[in-house]
DNA sequence: ATAATGTTTAACAATATTGTTAGCGCGAAA
DNA sequence: TTTCGCGCTAACAATATTGTTAAACATTAT
């Protein structure tokens, strides 16, 4: 993966440390609730570097989410990268995998959609290169399924459509979970083999979806 | 319904005219966004009056997340009150239910969801109701998937599973428009059809999960 | 060594935001 | 009519939060 989240914490410059402070506390609680002081303190460093750094906190902010665009527009990507790749196993192969990017980040999808909502004014600009790549793969998707039908191997159904049920299922439960789980009695309390059960049930959905 | 949202804005007493701003307030901004300034401003009233109906912001905001609480329970409780009818009926009525629901209130999932993890203290309380209802409905829910299956009717599936992805297909989509719809070909801009379209989607996308 | 450049600190400034208080006006009760 | 209580207003107070600046300190180049 080409973005990581720092954790050492320690031989980072001034620099790093703030941006890996802001990351944390950002996410935690969004633009609106982030405290600059609690950055600066959480960094280690006077609340006076982060503005001779980043000189607004509106600035680090955007620092903070252009690397979390790098990272869905990766993942976006990632999940087409399979050439040739029969549909089937090229849409398990993708619930796989985009479960287990939301399991190592649970808090994205919450703090994306949210900074959005509440700014949408200064999105455009950042999520123009998400949209350069949204129509072709769902056109490429669209074109495999009406081959799969053609071919009699699986019912013809509207790919925007069934890619709002993948993302659906596998993003709401995990974003959910503080509220969610205690009403189901604690099913997310092992996440691991929740993780592991929620890909297992996907699939299975999806693929009933698709049967002729 | 119970709790109704309030449009007119004339004729209210002024504890009204607050509480209704600030419904619009809390729900658009969330707490950390939200301004008391604002809300008094919108309400059309000096901001001393906020502080002398409701002392701080932490009471208005109190009242208002015990209003949606009191939404959601309602909601909870209407989806199981059709006692005796057979269970892929009862499915399709909640399905249709739920996101007439949704698209009604469609900030709302966001911000409970927000609410709740940025602040997980202070929702133990108004969340206990929630918890005591959950319990039966999922016994309630499972026991007559047992029965189902047992007479060859359906697929013998969890329960807790079965509500998770109809909440998750449900909700989701409604949630994250802002940033799907665009990404998506803007299939969400007529969101009538949209609603049909997706009541539609999940009944056969749960339906089907459902065959034997 | 000295200058130049970049980094850090501590104190200050400016504004935003929430919360408080003294008193005014008006209608109801005495 | 007077008094009392309630809703209300305006100004103030207290704190939180972001942003600024001058000077100290460090590092490197000359």
């Amino acid at each position: 993966m080409e973005t990581t989240t720092i954790t050492d914490t320690q031989n980072l410059t001034t620099e790093e440390k703030i941006l890996a402070a802001a990351e944390k506390e950002f996410m935690l609680k969004g633009y609106d609730g982030a405290r600059t002081t609690a950055i600066a303190e959480a960094a280690g460093v006077t609340h006076a570097m982060l503005h001779y750094y980043f000189r607004t906190k509106d600035n680090l902010f955007d620092r903070i989410i252009e690397s979390k665009i790098d990272m869905i527009r990766d993942i976006m990507l990632g999940s087409l990268d399979a050439p040739g790749m029969p549909l089937f196993d090229k849409i398990t192969l993708a619930i796989g995998r985009h479960i287990d990017f939301i399991a190592a980040n649970p808090g994205l999808p919450k703090f994306m959609i949210n900074e959005i909502f509440s700014r949408p004014d200064r999105m455009p600009k950042v999520l123009d290169q998400l949209r350069s790549h949204a129509p072709v793969m769902l056109e490429t998707l669209q074109d495999q399924i009406d081959d799969c039908a053609r071919r009699g191997l699986c019912r013809k159904v509207d790919a925007v459509m069934l890619i709002l049920d993948i993302v659906s299922l596998n993003i709401f439960p995990f974003m959910a979970a503080p509220m969610a789980n205690p009403l189901l009695g604690g099913i997310m309390d092992d996440m691991t083999s929740f993780t592991e059960a929620r890909k297992k049930e996907n699939i299975e959905t999806i693929m009933r979806k698709l049967q002729p």
